[in-house]
DNA sequence: TATGTTACCGCAAATATTTGCAGGAACTCG
DNA sequence: CGAGTTCCTGCAAATATTTGCGGTAACATA
């Protein structure tokens, strides 16, 4: 996939691609670091914030925005979803595009504007903080 | 405002706050702080990050991210609007509360997740780019 | 497999953003 | 208006992220 767009296939990238692959979950730059360093010994911590932005550019990873940090996760065509991501516990759930569909049509006819359906991402209060918090008013 | 949560006004504070006022639209942290540099000589940087951070958790400045900077504006409570961020310019567009509307009601009904409509934006491509590159899907 | 081209990598420096600290200013209460 | 309390600021150092550069490795071609 990344040797079609013309890129190079090199020991760093396909460490980083593993390590973000078998850490299914959203991990962050410093956590990909840390796990492909403990592999190859002299991997340096520009070469995973490079390849993480080559890898969301190519399609390959999607980019998640965590709280203030940015996360990430393998891009698996088939199984495509946001993410609603909580501010008080900064738990992210995955919403399913469906959700989007109608919202993603408005925009296009209306605007014009083709909205970057793979880094969607909404900040809001999840239920259970929401619970927490007396239900009074999470924002506003 | 601010007083009425617990925070102090200092000379800072006003000047950040009338920099953001009179420039309506969307500015970058060092735009902020080079026009308050103008007005208080000893301004200073670090308090330029502090005070757009506290006013924007007192609700008085959005923030918005473009590109992968944060711009801030007014909060103006009449006029809540989300933004269109196209990635190929850079350019921000408002959009309406209307077209989030049954979104948001999805979303709190589905899930009880409350998404965070101040904090609103949408990455994607906007007319003008999409005609520009030929309309030859913006986005696969 | 040998050779040339050029993208990538590691390193170090640059830039962006956050944080610790001590002095000074804003607010409160007489 | 004066004194006390605590928050806020400026400075400098820490942390996070990006970028420039020269050597090296990946890929293409034969």
């Amino acid at each position: 996939m990344l040797r079609r767009q013309g890129y190079r296939i090199t020991p760093q990238r396909v460490l980083v691609l593993s390590v973000v692959a078998e850490n299914g979950g959203h991990m962050g730059v410093d956590e990909v670091f840390q796990q492909a360093k403990e592999a190859h010994q002299y991997m340096d911590l520009a070469t995973v914030y490079r390849t993480l932005r080559l890898f969301r550019d190519a399609g390959v990873v999607t980019e998640v925005e965590i709280g203030d940090r940015l996360h990430y996760e393998l891009t698996l065509p088939g199984q495509l979803h946001h993410h609603m991501v909580c501010r008080e516990c900064m738990g992210a759930y995955n919403l399913s595009p469906h959700y989007l569909e109608e919202f993603r049509e408005t925009l296009l006819h209306e605007f014009g504007f083709m909205p970057d359906i793979e880094h969607f991402s909404i900040t809001g209060t999840c239920s259970t903080c929401r619970g927490a918090m007396g239900r009074d008013d999470a924002q506003s």
